[in-house]
DNA sequence: CATTTATATTGAGTTAGATTCATTTGATTT
DNA sequence: AAATCAAATGAATCTAACTCAATATAAATG
């Protein structure tokens, strides 16, 4: 045997127990809840000993940080497939809303778990990288909105992606207690509002009722001043 | 010294014990995070001995749902407090908005806090109760809205509650993160949609609000000349 | 191919920290 | 003031994450 085949070899065995160790953990994690989930039972789940858990990943920690990080890398491949059927801003946003809304709701331990990661990791951690990325699809749709003339009327895109995936994450615990009520409703009704509220062109100073109260919003604060 | 009164003070001395306790908890869980904060430290803040934060709190977990419940009803008090300077439905619900993104932000540890809550408790856990009391202040001005006729062109809901809740908790996050970032861009552009989607679209345009606008620019110029 | 060197794996042992419970302390009743 | 009951204590127990000396396996060398 060559050293370079021995070596690939070798290489993929140990690539093959980090996956293995990391579908152990994802499944243990899903199964057991972060709490419940035992070092010894992903070990046990991967075929492996306890103390080889702790040759791939630091901790338990670094463990679950990795899970997710996963779960968003393979969600932004579907997100994008999803995505690419259509060129048209709008539909886009739509197939984005419905894709993220469903595998949300379909797989929703992960946006808790997603918390966890994000309470300890700082802005540039790595393991934050893979949401960032899947978080980046709303703005290539978002951007390309205002630059194709679509979105006149629109806020900062921080403001329009909190919209955004604010709705779809409360939505999808909602969803995920009441399986009866209706996914398409939610995505209908916020992408109305994205061709609602910043499709307006009529009215560039906004509709008369904001006028008006911008104006009282005016002299609440001269009559506080006073 | 008489039966009622030593059972009073030796209830209220317990239930002194009680609060010391919880905000031990609370002080050690926000200085140390779910993970770091240890029993033992939150029995040493509260000067109580360690078994007894367990007469009081079966495990960690319920001492931690406690801390969360007390959260939540510390905000509906002071939310009810915001809303009821106004009686106008879109500037109670700005009210609200700004009340609420403004207390995340501040307390921005227990958004990760009551997930862990969540993730455990089932639908009608007691644990739960306060934030849906919380949330049932949005229903409230939102369903008056509806009757008010405000909000005609309106959705169910709760997928109104979502999109109102969601976003202002994930704003919360981005301004945790970007401190920089105005906090009343998020509230302004929420009270925009809802005015601007839900508003009656085929309402008598025009004069009405002409004659509105010219009144309160006259008042305007009252109080500049002041 | 035998031998050395390097790398990967193992699982028993250590440790930290949550939880328990036999004992003590303090209050209440008779 | 003795008996009874409730509250508090903290040492002992238990659990599960994590470590590390020993062992197995692979790679390099001559």
């Amino acid at each position: 045997m060559n050293k370079a085949t021995s070596t690939r070899t070798q290489r993929q065995k140990m690539e093959a127990k980090e996956q293995a160790i990391l579908n152990a953990a994802r499944a243990e994690f899903s199964a057991m809840g972060v709490e419940g989930a035992k070092m010894s039972a992903i070990a046990k789940r991967a075929s492996v000993a306890e103390g080889t858990v702790y040759l791939y990943y630091r901790n338990k920690k670094e463990l679950l940080d990795a899970v997710v990080s996963k779960f968003w890398q393979d969600l932004t491949r579907g997100a994008r497939a999803a995505i690419h059927k259509n060129t048209d801003t709008i539909q886009r946003l739509e197939a984005l809303a419905q894709f993220h809304l469903r595998e949300l709701v379909r797989e929703f331990d992960f946006v808790g778990f997603t918390v966890r990661t994000r309470e300890t990791g700082t802005l540039d951690s790595p393991s934050l990288e893979p949401i960032r990325g899947y978080v980046a699809l709303f703005d290539e749709i978002f951007s390309q909105g205002v630059d194709r003339g679509i979105f006149v009327n629109a806020p900062k895109i921080w403001i329009a992606r909190d919209l955004f995936y604010g709705t779809l994450e409360y939505a999808s615990r909602t969803l995920h207690l009441h399986p009866d009520r209706a996914q398409e409703d939610v995505v209908e009704h916020l992408i109305s509002l994205f061709q609602i509220r910043y499709r307006e062109t009529a009215a560039p100073e906004g509709s008369p009722l904001v006028e008006v109260n911008k104006r009282l919003a005016r002299i609440e604060s001269m009559l506080k001043n006073q």
